[in-house]
DNA sequence: ATCCTTGCAAATGATTTGCAAGAGT
DNA sequence: ACTCTTGCAAATCATTTGCAAGGAT
């Protein structure tokens, strides 16, 4: 994924050059808070204004190029829309990881809406605890 | 559940008039935002601040009493805390329902843990979509 | 009696908004 | 050219804090 620009236009949005560096900054990282992608992006854009990547993400989200990862305790990441996965958080060092969901619990997922007369449109599994690297660091 | 008051000193928290109602207050509606939990509780007590709900959500948080349920493009709500489950997430009226964990996927996140070598500590699973009872709202 | 909790008001922090100037198509 | 976007500053909203008075054990 490097074409940001078409990214941005196939989902109706003009390719300015603070959201493809929003972009680039997600993808690089993988999961980032708005205020880490503001201190990132502001580096190689000194102008950049906080308001403008809150708007940014903001409409970045309503037109399905990002997606918000809400996170107990803590506030949202951002991630770049793709197939469903699982996230695995730490709560040490706040990463986040992904991996790949399993098509067992797609299904089961699918049957349990079946069955509440649910219309499933996202699914979100995060997963918390301490990640292998934290749990060098203590040890 | 009916007991607040031991379920707060089992926490070893002391038993005020405003957790008991907060708890009570949950425990009724199943999953609630702070301020809807004020909006509620205040009727009765209308001396309560809403500073209070806030020191006393997270109070009960740290101390295991209430779990916090991030939901994507909505503030957390809180429930109190049980045996895993899953969260069906309304999107049209925000409602929250619980379903059981399946076994199954137990397994799965503890084989995804082991083979990460990730040091499992919670599981959120949340499932977002349209309920019944609103889908038959707009037919 | 002692320590913790409450309510208030003020402080802080996060997010949103309005608008003139600038950038993308 | 036209329309959407940006950056700034101010406004708004959410959350936290300090402290004196009140409540729980």
């Amino acid at each position: 994924m490097t074409d940001y620009a078409a990214l941005l236009k196939k989902s109706g949005l003009k390719a300015t050059f603070q959201r493809m560096n929003i972009l680039e900054c997600i993808d690089l990282h993988g999961h980032m808070s708005i205020e880490a992608i503001y201190e990132q992006v502001v580096k190689r854009h000194p102008s950049l204004s906080l308001a403008t990547v809150y708007k940014n993400i903001i409409l970045m989200v309503e037109n399905g190029v990002l997606v918000e990862v809400p996170i107990t305790g803590k506030k949202s990441k951002y991630e770049l829309a793709k197939e469903d996965h699982i996230h695995l958080v730490c709560t040490e060092c706040g990463e986040v990881e992904d991996k790949p969901m399993q098509s067992k619990t797609d299904e089961l997922f699918a049957s349990i809406s079946k069955q509440e007369n649910f219309t499933l449109s996202k699914q979100q599994i995060n997963l918390y605890g301490v990640c292998s690297h934290c749990q060098e660091a203590v040890a």
